[in-house]
DNA sequence: TGCCAGGCCGGGT
DNA sequence: ACCCGGCATGGC
């Protein structure tokens, strides 16, 4: 089987096995993009919680995290880990956001994709997966997020070499599908779905992964 | 109880 | 152009 087959075939496996996820799980496009910040190397319950407490306080909008002391941002953020990288990230996220776009994430949602995802890409702290996310699941405008679990999941299905680059990914899964919001969306979020009960780190705990009919014999199973 | 979680930056080589 | 230490909480 090739290569963009098996990047097809996973999706109809994961849909399958999981459903729609309907990422991503926000109320609001700024509650998204915090959370997409917060979430950078961290379990999404731990997240939850610095959401809460924003939400709490009343703060969870650029203007009055704009305004917010950067120590108490920190603070209320915390459970989040990270906290004090956290907070000025969000705060260079939040200070683009307003001295560049008067605050209002549609101005900036109004961007090309391309435009979109190097104008977020410049606020220091966001990375690829992060702007991807942003541009994804906040603006809805085409572009495959990769996250460890992707290059975990690929690299164990023998679809890639452990030296493959976040952009090697990303141009493998978008020369595999259909340019479609809905379906990078989705793929994501199955990709998350799988790998949280079937490809941690260290658990090689392959059976009953819904993606495991395509893995081959003696492919390694141990790393990344 | 150590390992892991939906990364990224900055300094050193 | 890579490589690596640092950043931190909470769950299992």
């Amino acid at each position: 089987m090739q290569t963009n087959e098996k990047i097809k075939a996973f999706y109809g496996a994961m849909m399958a096995a999981y459903g729609p996820q309907g990422w991503w799980p926000a109320e609001s496009d700024f509650e998204m993009v915090v959370g997409a910040i917060l979430t950078q190397n961290t379990n999404w319950t731990n997240v939850e919680r610095a959401i809460a407490n924003l939400k709490a306080a009343n703060l969870l909008n650029p203007q009055a995290l704009h305004a917010l002391p950067p120590e108490h941002l920190a603070e209320l953020i915390r459970p989040a880990g990270y906290y004090n990288v956290k907070a000025r990230r969000l705060r260079n996220f939040i200070d683009m956001l307003v001295g560049d776009f008067g605050g209002d994430l549609g101005r900036l949602f109004a961007l090309g994709t391309a435009a979109l995802r190097e104008t977020i890409l410049g606020v220091s702290g966001i990375g690829p997966e992060t702007a991807d996310s942003i541009v994804l699941y906040g603006a809805r405008k085409p572009t495959f997020v990769v996250d460890a679990y992707t290059a975990r999941i690929f690299h164990r299905h023998g679809l890639i070499d452990m030296d493959a680059t976040y952009e090697d990914i990303q141009s493998l899964a978008q020369g595999a599908l259909a340019e479609d919001v809905a379906v990078f969306q989705e793929y994501h979020a199955l990709l998350v779905a799988v790998g949280k009960r079937h490809c941690k780190k260290r658990a090689p705990e392959c059976s009953g992964c819904p993606l495991s009919p395509v893995l081959e014999e003696g492919q390694p199973v141990g790393e990344t």
